[in-house]
DNA sequence: CTTGGGTCCTGTGCGC
DNA sequence: TGCGCACAGGACCCAA
């Protein structure tokens, strides 16, 4: 899936379409995505105004005008488009239909919504891991969705201290813990192995013998590479485009993530990068400078 | 409690 | 070209 900066990036190509947006049109093309949608989803979209569009670790959620916040996940393969209204605010279609526009004929385009602003946005989902609800927005961070996930990775409760904390006495390898969401909320399969390359840590390390002087090292590690790919725009891999439909282009900046075989990009190393499978999911790690 | 494995669903890319 | 299989960004659930 997106994992947190792809996510961001969709955050940000929405929220100038979405954002104090009033939602004139919801069509709703299939009961389900990964769930069913909430009881009379559409019905309840309709006709709300978007206060604000928000991220917190994968989840998009934007807290609406009715007191509940629509929330959406975007699984493996879930993807927003914008297409901006072409006569500004105002540019409503006519009861019942979007105008000036041609129709979806996608069959993975499950939500079509179209607002005051003349803006349609649609969302797409091959493989239907995605899923949406609608919460009310005073009982949000109680959700089981929100109530047991870690801090964000770019948060200042990010710290080589928590991580202290949460690895202790833990022998599972550093890298399957960091895909946990209660550790840390956003990291997923790749940015866990860029992150663990450009700290020297070798992922199968059992997550508690890390010593906090290694931590420290850790934590800077998926700052940057975060930071990096949300400048980037994320990652473009089979299904992923933001919000504009634009392409990320930070996979080009892959250091181990799908590079088997590649020399270490690290400047001075010979090692190379090697695939390993760990709780079922790939994992790439230089074979040199990650001990 | 932790851990490993299976599951949801569809599309793509590879080897034969 | 065509076919079958492995694999794909996530996260939940269950059994041991």
């Amino acid at each position: 899936m997106p994992e947190l900066p792809e996510v961001e990036t969709v955050r940000r190509g929405l929220e100038p379409a979405l954002r104090g947006a009033t939602l004139t049109r919801v069509e709703q093309r299939r009961p389900d995505l990964r769930f069913p949608f909430p009881d009379g989803f559409a019905e309840r979209l309709q006709g709300a105004t978007v206060q604000a569009v928000e991220r917190r670790a994968k989840y998009l959620r934007m807290p609406l005008s009715t007191g509940e916040t629509w929330v959406t996940h975007l699984g493996m393969t879930g993807r927003f488009t914008v297409e901006a209204g072409a006569n500004g605010p105002g540019d409503l279609a006519p009861p019942g239909r979007f105008h000036n526009r041609a129709p979806v004929e996608d069959k993975h385009a499950h939500l079509l919504i179209e607002t005051d602003g003349g803006a349609r946005v649609v969302f797409f989902d091959a493989r239907r891991f995605g899923y949406m609800g609608l919460i009310p927005t005073a009982e949000l961070d109680e959700h089981p969705w929100f109530a047991g996930l870690g801090p964000e990775p770019l948060g200042e409760d990010f710290t080589p201290a928590h991580l202290l904390r949460r690895f202790a006495g833990r022998v599972q390898a550093v890298k399957v813990m960091l895909l946990d969401q209660r550790i840390v909320a956003g990291l997923g399969n790749i940015y866990v192995s860029e992150a663990l390359h450009r700290a020297g840590i070798a992922p199968d390390t059992p997550a508690g013998r890390l010593t906090l002087q290694r931590l420290k090292r850790l934590v800077p590690a998926v700052h940057a590479v975060l930071e990096e790919a949300i400048a980037a725009g994320g990652s473009t891999l089979r299904d992923f485009a933001n919000a504009d439909g634009d392409l990320g282009y930070f996979q080009h900046r892959f250091r181990v993530y799908d590079r088997e075989g590649d020399p270490c990009a690290k400047p001075g190393c010979r090692g190379k990068v090697v695939r390993t499978v760990q709780a079922g999911r790939s994992t790439y790690a230089c074979s040199a400078c990650q001990r």
